[in-house]
DNA sequence: CGCGATTTGTGCGTGTCTTCACAAGCGCTT
DNA sequence: AAGCGCTTGTGAAGACACGCACAAATCGCG
């Protein structure tokens, strides 16, 4: 992706003095942004619209135009955005010009998943070190890297210049982790245990939880049904009186 | 969890006539809020005070305190909140008060660890079925539920009532699947895919996708080095320059 | 060379979210 | 029974985000 641009030319039409500081709603959407211009690119467009992305990525266009025009103006009235170009300028905002390392912690269920996932390096990133503290586990071979121990981790990840730690291990070692983590100077960490981290000024946390997306759904399913009330689909005994929350709650221990 | 109250009390202090409409970004904190809670419980803790629990919860006090006044005035002044009180105001408005059932679509890499994930049980859901196109995979057994082939998916969604759908298919199939989960009835939507669906009104999508994530975290990481200009860190080659954007991209093909 | 079709970039009104700061309310102690 | 310390609930202000609507800019065509 993205060797435009005839090999010989002058190029650099490129000008990205410094970054801008983009408004935190801005640079969510990027990635998105971006993930569909590739696809753009893919299928052969060279010229795209600020209609037709933002379409493709799922948002209003005076937005997307908006959100743009925050890295400068890169597109042509009457005419649209160079994709490729335009790709550039995200990725290089970004930080995506140089592939990040990542290191991935507790390697289990899920953790197998995510060293398995090659969304990693075709999006920017690289698998640069795996850890467990299962001795088991550890030395075991995934896709080519070897399993550490996790004790090795701040070691490793100051040698390896980590620049990303993605913790899935279970919510217990979570804030033991994300220290070690600290430790080896890693600034950034994208957390799937279901748990607050605390950590120094300066480190970006990202915390994805699974169950807290479901509950989010099942609250606007929980609504939707409260307001087809009276039609009763048929699909849920939909309780709005107050009376019988505990009665319907015959499940027990939520636990850590 | 949640039998407090003494088996034979007249009990039912609760009063929640009717789903408030809540601000959004209240519904989205709420589960995080219940999972601090249910922590608190087990560690013996009955009430909690908003500093407390928005600590635990990891924002800041006011909001929190704005949030639950939203879902009518349920502490106490000079004391805090009734923590089991509480657990069953959120779970209710939440939807949580009835399990809901789950349909898995895609049973690979990721699909497998969240079929085998406890997070799943533990806080309100139940998967009650899994699908797939590879015919390998249909017929496997795990967890106890049988792989079923995806055409069945909308005959079974309907049967079974799910209420809620997870994508883990690849992205080009994610919108088929996507469609034939509208078709079976069900209004939620959970998408691990990188892509956008288009889903009819009334039906509700949420998007997990790690590479954005990450995006956002290398962006971060991008702007602290370009802060930290002078001083160079070590950590990274940090090039503000643009000067050799295309030239670290040997990769190509992120694709559909 | 000029005109019309098209599309960007943005000023501005609107609504939502966040945060501060404090009055009102509660329980405990004296 | 009154006072005191503590904590909630909320009014108001500020910050942020959104989306409309339009002027400015560009291209293609006659
Ligand atoms: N499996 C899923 O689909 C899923 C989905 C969302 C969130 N999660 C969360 O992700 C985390 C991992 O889930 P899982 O299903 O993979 O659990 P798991 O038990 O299968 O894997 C956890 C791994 O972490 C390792 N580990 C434990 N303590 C460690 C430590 N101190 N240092 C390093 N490694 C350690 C364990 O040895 C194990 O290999 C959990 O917090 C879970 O709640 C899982
Ligand atoms: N693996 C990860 O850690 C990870 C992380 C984030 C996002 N994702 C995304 O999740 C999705 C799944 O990832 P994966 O690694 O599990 O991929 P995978 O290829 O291992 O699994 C995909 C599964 O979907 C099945 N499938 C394909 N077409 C289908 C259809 N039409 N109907 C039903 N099932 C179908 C395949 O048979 C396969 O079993 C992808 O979109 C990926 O980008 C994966």
């Amino acid at each position: 992706m993205s060797q435009h641009r005839p090999p010989g030319a002058p190029e650099r039409p490129v000008a990205v003095p410094a970054l801008p500081d983009l408004p935190e709603a801005t640079v969510a959407r990027l990635p998105e942004y971006l993930r569909a211009l590739h696809n753009l690119a893919e299928n052969g467009h060279d010229t795209v619209s600020s209609e037709w992305l933002a379409t493709a990525a799922g948002v209003n266009s005076a937005k997307l135009r908006k959100d743009l025009s925050h890295l400068g103006s890169y597109g042509t009235r009457g005419v649209g955005y160079d994709v490729a170009l335009l790709i550039d300028q995200i990725e290089y905002v970004l930080g995506l010009t140089q592939r990040r390392t990542v290191a991935l912690v507790g390697v289990g269920n899920l953790g197998h998943a995510l060293a398995g996932y090659d969304g990693f390096a075709t999006r920017g990133f690289r698998i640069a070190a795996l850890f467990d503290a299962d001795p088991v586990r550890v030395g075991e071979e995934i896709n080519g890297l070897v399993v550490r121990h996790v004790d090795e981790l701040s070691r490793v990840a100051t040698e390896e210049s980590i620049a990303i730690g993605v913790i899935a291990t279970p919510a217990a070692a979570a804030q033991r982790v994300a220290d070690r983590l600290v430790a080896g100077g890693v600034t950034s960490i994208l957390n799937f245990a279901p748990c607050v981290l605390s950590v120094p000024d300066g480190v970006d946390v990202r915390k994805v939880d699974l169950a807290v997306e479901l509950q989010i759904l099942s609250f606007h399913e929980h609504r939707k049904a409260s307001l087809t009330a009276l039609p009763a689909v048929g699909e849920a005994p939909l309780t709005p009186l107050p009376g019988n929350l505990a009665a319907t709650d015959p499940q027990e221990a939520i636990g850590t």
